[in-house]
RNA sequence: CGGGGAGUGGCGCAGUCUGGUAGCGCAUCUGCUUUGGGAGCAGAGGGCCGCAGGUUCGAAUCCUGUCUCCCCGACCA
């Protein structure tokens, strides 16, 4: 892309609306802009960013064999009567109503209507395990949203929906989602910490969020200090029960909770290894059995003949959230510093001179070239100084900046800078595409 | 929802107490110079001062109402 054809409004200053680091930068860098409390538009650089978050979420759902579909937003609220739930949500609930007076709401979550599905496809025993889900927006009316996408009333969520038939098989759904989120997270690099949580107005007995420490965090949250070191997955076979229940116990075995969950005990084993610290929730797991297939009469029919109600979990991750969450983990005092897999461009292509024919020649050719070997690439052409592109490209955090200017030039020779240590070499010309 | 604060060009702010032709910095546009870390000079454009009433000869400024946004708390993915 052509920065001089790109829609990239940065801020020079911070607006006075933004407390926290993630949401001053997202408006600097031009990744979003407010258009009411809790709600946001997303600026081209900050929909690249959701887009490849959801591509790490999306193929580690896929890996674990999770099934995507795309449900409504707007949802009728009969399905929601049926749980029990239209009551019991609360002013959270978006509700609208239609020309024909019909009660309506902007879904905030979706056991209902992904437990309605299920069973209008699902008859026997046979349709089961399944585990399906979605990235789609939802809403909730939050008394006070704050803290630009860490806290909006609408945001992008990914939720997942297990469907077993007995306990031990819903324990393996909720094991294969959690070492799933484990690899989410870690490939965004960030190392969010599972904790044991409270399970809130979706209700069940074993739950699990994803933490990632930060200082500006809600969460006041304890944990064993071995948690500080990133956990490898990369051994674990998710398929085989028994292992996976292993790796996991095992890791359940360091001391990490909310503060709604703290034990004492616990804390006191850990002594002078207990560590406290804020936190972001990036990711909540639940398992709650029957609690939504039992009132809303979903059965399917077992070896024997009989129906049985199969069991649940829900699995959720704060799409848009890690968009700032990411940003809270990772920045400077010059901006963003994107882990790659996240990064809206991967390449910074700068040109020092725009009105130097040589300089221009060159970053267009190399611009062709980071084009056809599919390298995202953010090419700076405006008729600017050399500083204000720097300052640009280190604000919105592009890993690399390939640097291009007459005295290089000469010598054959482009400046590649990383963005996150700074440090810089220089490259023949010839060779930058393969560096990178 | 309880408590506090703020709405003045795109952004950051001053002016409000004490009513009298709406200002500054950044950004934008034009020209010239400049060109390896947010350039300099000269000129220009852009604001029913959140909205609605009221007081007054006259309101950004005083009064009443209302909307919106932000912060602390309670609440939450």
């Amino acid at each position: 892309m052509r920065l001089s054809r790109y829609f990239m409004p940065v801020l020079k200053e911070t607006p006075g609306e933004a407390q926290v680091i993630s949401h001053q930068l997202m408006l600097r860098a031009a990744m979003i802009r407010q258009t009411s409390a809790g709600i946001y538009a997303w600026l081209p650089l900050g929909r690249r960013v959701l887009a490849n978050i959801e591509k790490v979420v999306r193929r580690e759902q896929d890996r674990a064999g999770a099934i995507e579909v795309l449900m409504p937003t707007i949802q009728s609220a009969d399905l929601w009567r049926q749980s029990g739930r239209y009551d019991a949500y609360g002013p959270e609930m978006l509700r609208i109503t239609d020309r024909h007076d019909r009660d309506m709401l902007f879904s905030p979550t979706a056991e209902e209507l992904f437990t309605a599905i299920f069973q209008n496809g699902s008859k026997s025993y046979r349709d089961l395990p399944r585990n399906i889900y979605q990235i789609q927006w939802k809403f909730r009316d939050e008394v006070r949203p704050r803290f630009g996408v860490l806290r909006g009333r609408e945001f992008l969520m990914k939720d997942a929906y297990s469907f077993d038939l007995d306990y031990d098989a819903a324990v393996h759904s909720y094991n294969r989602m959690f070492i799933a989120y484990l690899r989410t997270f870690a490939a965004m690099g960030l190392n969010a910490i599972p904790m044991q949580a409270d399970t809130g107005p979706i209700g069940g007995d074993l739950s699990h969020e994803f933490i990632v420490l930060a200082p500006t965090g809600e969460s006041d949250v304890f944990y064993h200090e071995n948690w500080l070191r990133p956990r490898d997955t990369g051994h674990v076979d998710a398929d085989d029960r028994a292992a996976l229940a292993a790796f996991i116990n095992g890791l359940n075995a360091d001391y990490a909770a909310t503060d709604e969950k703290r034990d004492a005990a616990a804390e006191a084993a850990c002594g002078a290894a207990l560590r406290q610290s804020r936190g972001i929730e990036v990711g909540q797991v639940f398992y709650f059995g029957d609690k939504y297939t039992a009132p809303m009469g979903v059965t399917v029919q077992g070896p024997d003949g009989q129906p049985v109600t199969p069991l649940m979990g829900s699995y959720g991750i704060g799409v848009s959230r890690l968009a700032g969450a990411i940003i809270e983990a990772c920045h400077d005092e010059a901006g963003i510093v994107w882990p790659e897999a996240v990064a809206p461009f991967r390449v910074a292509l700068i040109n020092l001179r725009a009105d130097d024919g040589a300089c221009a020649a060159a970053c267009d050719r190399l611009y062709a070239d980071f084009t056809a070997a599919g390298v995202d690439v953010l090419y700076d052409d405006r008729d600017e100084r050399g500083g204000a592109k720097f300052a640009t490209a280190d604000l919105i955090g592009i890993p690399w900046q390939v640097i291009i200017g007459p005295k290089g030039l000469a010598a054959g020779v482009v400046e590649l800078k990383r963005r996150a240590t700074g440090e810089r070499v220089e490259v023949p010309i010839e060779a930058v595409v393969g560096r990178i």
